[in-house]
RNA sequence: GCGACAAACUGUUCUAUCGUUCUUUUUUGUAUAAUGCAGAGAAGGAAGGAAAGUCCGGGCAACACAGGGCGCCAUACUCUUCGAAAGCGGAGGUAUUUAGUAGAAAUGCUGAGUAACAGAAAGUGCCGCAGAAAAUAACCAUCCCGCCUCAGGCGGGAAAAGGGUGAAAAUGUGAGGUAAGAGCUCACAAUGCACGACAGCAAUGCCGGGCAUGGGAAAACCUUAUGGGUUGUAAGACCAAAUAAACCCCGAUUUUGAAGCUGCCCGCUUCAAUUCCGCCUCAGGCGGAUAUCGGGAAGGGUAGGUUGCAUAGAUAAAUGAUAGGGCUCGACAGAACCCGGCUUAUAGGUUUGUCAAUUUA
RNA sequence: GCCGUUGUAGCUCAGGGGUAGAGCACUUCCUUGGUAAGGAAGAGGUCCCGGGUUCAAUUCCCGGCAACGGCU
């Protein structure tokens, strides 16, 4: 926990959803809003399983193979994504540690052209904005 | 110098900063029997010619398997100092399509393409419409004989030479021959079959004499020859975790009723009787039923990691962003076991070859 | 990643070498006071695309494209 507070950008392992049965559950038991090229889904982890993760939060990315059936679109989308998150997760991760939670999310892109990286950027900021606020008045 | 086609090669680049993945390595902390875990840093590697389609072949793996036959599937001109092998590549032969050219035509020559190029004289079935007839051909016309009668008609026979149709009508032309005709005979030509000589490793070509001339289709069934066990890395192996009381089989032991605890089942405690069915026999024994336990089978549950797995390489799955510059301003497009081939998509560039046509000397 | 199935009228499907068919839907007419039902007539097809075999291909063969399904 001590390592998180420092403004890193880097983007490892632990830091993505990648638990089979925690993907499944949240996209079961996640709540979803909608930031226009975005879907986003997320849950609360629950504690028992939460200690084991080292980050407040774990997140994952896609891009549905029908809207985009050449491979080379959905991994350009999806590397988007992520270099977005990267730059500005930080935020999120202050928000986090004060309320003292974990979060599970899952972006879906939904648009139906590829995206320009300035666009995909903004939107993800307005994302990281609401998620931190959302959880606020839970507490 | 311009255009078209084919083949081969190539498939934007540089600098800085922040990041991703793997390998090696330095260091700090921590737990240790080896060493592992966590943090920080350094060096190096990191998508394609098709990574695609999954159409072939091989490696690899699991399961199955005495031997033989039937069935099913695939392959089918020749050679191969290409290859691990293949239905792949190369060279060659044959057939056929198309363009150009020569010629009156048949046809030849040159370039390019295609071939699933064994067998239709083993057998079965099929060939719409049209046409007399579509495969053991007599409708019209032809010829001969007989009868009625003399315009002609009827009956019997001969004959594949003429006729329209059709994708296809029994090899074509000429002569002889005949009642009229016919490969019936002959000449020339065409096709097929086996034989001999020559050329070639061979397919085959060419020449010679001989025999034959009742179609097409085997990408209809089929026949002949050769080959093929099935399934696929989500195969499979190991570790961790998690494991019902159904039903079936085997072995061992075998009891029932009432009351209480309790919402019910299971279970426990107390009391009473000492067995439910069949047989042998009357003490008892054997078998079955019922119930419990153990094992097998079946089913249920569990769903994380290592390996398989690669000098790119993970296990929710890695190449991006920003800033600046260069050029021809960037097509098709992203590895999940590996390798070889095929097919499909593809902007531009380079080289070679062929064809067409223009200009200059 | 691997293994399969199917493409025919607007929709659902037959047809498996010889001019492309059915039901529903559509158009016109009849019937009715009007509508539905019923009756009569009609229109509508790149048989997914390209190539091959054949006299002839929706059908047989090869290669593409698209849609769908199964294996964890």
């Amino acid at each position: 926990m001590k390592s998180v507070v420092k403004e890193k950008q880097t983007f490892s392992k632990d830091e993505r959803l990648s638990s089979r049965k925690l993907i499944e559950q949240v996209a079961k038991e996640g709540k979803s809003f909608l930031v226009h090229p975005f879907k986003v889904i997320t849950l609360e982890v629950p504690t028992a399983i939460g200690t084991e993760i080292k980050y407040p939060a774990q997140v994952m990315m896609t891009a549905p193979k029908k809207r985009f059936p050449r491979a080379v679109d959905r991994n350009r989308i999806k590397r988007l994504m992520r270099e977005a998150y990267r730059k500005n997760k930080h935020t999120l991760y202050t928000a986090l540690t004060e309320q003292n939670k974990k979060l599970a999310i899952m972006l879906i892109y939904v648009g139906a052209e590829l995206p320009e990286y300035k666009l995909a950027e903004d939107k993800i900021i307005l994302i990281l904005q609401r998620l931190s606020k959302y959880e606020t008045p839970a507490q």
